[in-house]
DNA sequence: TCCGAAAGTTGATACATATCAACTTTTTCA
DNA sequence: TGAAAAAGTTGATATGTATCAACTTTCGGA
C-alpha cells in the first residue's frame, strides 16, 4: 500500500504517539496470563478514562477509538498526546513512588480500553527482557515526541502551531488528506495551545491561502508542503 | 540533616532530573563489566558534551558539573533540562530506530562523563529484570517531570515561569537559599524561556518585593513561599 | 593596567494573540 | 417541531512580552 503525501510529511511535534507493542515479546505463557487477567472496558465519547492524581492500579491499553491525554494544574490543561489504538496509558505510574495518575485521558469519541495489572506488567519486565525493553523504547519515543511537541507549542507561533496539528490529524490519525472532523474547534484550540477565535481566524486564513478546506466538518489538506513551511517558518 | 526551606518548597515544573542509581541494581559481575568498559571524559565551560542528531554510541552519566540538555530547531532552543551528577544523557537513544542524540548536552561549568556503550546497557537491561526496571523508572522521571516544565513554559506567564525558575535552582541545585549564581542573564532567560531584558525587568521586579536579593552574582531567596504563589498565580 | 568586548540595564515601541462582546448558525432534546 | 443551549464567527480592544536602540558596567586578555 502506498503512503498519501500527508503521510510522508515529517512535523516536528507529533502529537499522536506511535507505539509499538511490547506484549509481542512475551511467551505463549506469559501471553496467556495477561490475557486471562485483562478487563475490556468501554467508555463513551467524553467520558473520564483515567484522572490525574487517583491511585494507578492498572495500566490500561487503548484498543480501539482515541483519547485525549492531558496534564491538569489551576485549571488549566495541556493536552500532551492523542492516544490511538495501541496506546499505552499509565505506564509512567510504575516507579512504586508515582502510583498515581499522572494525567488525565478521557475520550474523544466511543472507546475501549484494555486493563491490565500493573503488578503483573512489572513481573512480566522483570523476568522477560525482551519485553522490559520494548518498554523502555516505548518510553523513549514518547519522550522524543514529547520534545517535538514542547518545542513546537513554546517556540512557534498559531500559523505553525495551527498547521502542525493539522498536519499530525491528517498524516497520523486519519491517514488521509481528507476526513471528517470529529473535534470541535474549542477542541483545535486546546490541542494547538491558543484561543478559539484565533483558531478560526487562523484556519480562515489557510482556507483563504489554499492551504486546506473546510466545508461544514469535512476538512481536506490541499497543500501540505504549504503547511509545512508554515511550521518551519514559525 | 535538615531540609531547608527551599528544597521542600514544591514546583511544578522542576527543571532539575533527579536520578535515581540504576546501577545499583547490578550484580557484582556486572558491575565490574562496566567499570572496566567505561572511559572518563572532562569537558571545559561551555563545550559541547553530546551533540543532536550525531550517532550514540555510548550513554553518558554526569558524574561531577552541571549541563544544559536541550532540543535544537531552526536556530531555536528549547532547553529540557539541567543534568547533575547522576543523570543520564542519551537514554533515548536506546531504540534502535532513534540511535542519535535526541537533544544537545553543554557544560555550564566544567563537567566530567563517563561513557557507557549503549550496547552494554541494553545487554544488562535484557539480563537484569532489576536494573531493566530502573531504566524504566528513570525514563518516567524525566517524563513526569518534563510535563510540568512543559505546562509551566506554555501555561505559565514571565513571572511565574521565572519564579519557577529560581525555586528549582534554589531548591534542586544549590538546595540552599542563598548561592553564587554562575549563569548568566541570557541563560536565565533561556531556561525560562523569556527574552533577557523580561528576565532582567523581572528579576528587579521580585527585588522590589522583597522575594529575592541579588548582589552581584550571589543570589538569595528571601520569600520562597512568596514565589511559590506568583509560580501558581500564573 | 588599560582597552575592547561581552554582559547587564533601561526606556520606547511594536506586535502577536488573548479577551470581550455581539451576533449567527447549528445542534440537542423536551 | 420548536425553543434553548452549544458551537461557531466576527470585529474591537487590551495586554503581555518581544524587539530595538542607547547606554553603563563588568570582565578578560594583550
Amino acid at each position: 500500500m502506498q503512503q498519501s503525501v500527508v503521510e510522508r510529511i515529517k512535523t516536528s511535534c507529533t502529537v499522536v504517539n506511535v507505539n509499538k507493542d511490547a506484549f509481542h515479546f512475551l511467551t505463549d505463557e506469559q501471553k496467556e496470563l495477561v490475557e486471562s487477567r485483562q478487563v475490556t472496558v468501554a467508555f463513551k465519547k467524553g467520558e473520564i478514562i483515567a484522572k490525574q492524581g487517583t491511585f494507578t492500579t492498572h495500566m490500561l491499553v487503548l484498543s480501539e477509538g482515541l483519547a485525549k491525554v492531558y496534564y491538569e494544574e489551576d485549571n488549566k490543561t495541556l493536552i500532551l498526546r492523542i492516544a490511538a489504538p495501541g496506546s499505552l496509558i499509565g505506564l509512567t505510574s510504575l516507579p512504586q513512588n508515582n502510583n498515581v495518575f499522572q494525567y488525565t485521558a478521557s475520550a474523544y469519541i466511543n472507546t475501549t480500553v484494555k486493563l491490565i495489572e500493573l503488578e503483573i506488567i512489572k513481573k512480566l519486565a522483570l523476568e522477560n527482557g525482551r519485553f522490559a525493553l520494548a518498554l523502555i523504547d516505548i518510553l523513549c519515543e514518547i519522550s522524543i515526541q514529547k520534545n517535538g511537541r514542547f518545542f513546537c507549542l513554546s517556540h512557534r507561533q498559531s500559523y505553525g502551531k495551527l498547521a502542525d496539528i493539522i498536519l499530525c490529524l491528517a498524516g497520523n490519525i486519519f491517514k488521509k488528506s481528507d476526513f471528517e472532523f470529529a473535534l470541535s474547534r474549542k477542541e483545535l484550540a486546546e490541542l494547538s495551545g491558543m484561543s478559539t477565535e484565533s483558531v478560526i481566524r487562523t484556519l480562515k486564513h489557510f482556507q483563504e491561502d489554499g492551504l486546506i478546506k473546510i466545508t461544514g466538518k469535512h476538512f481536506e489538506v490541499i497543500d501540505p508542503e504549504g503547511l509545512q513551511k508554515i511550521c518551519q517558518l514559525g
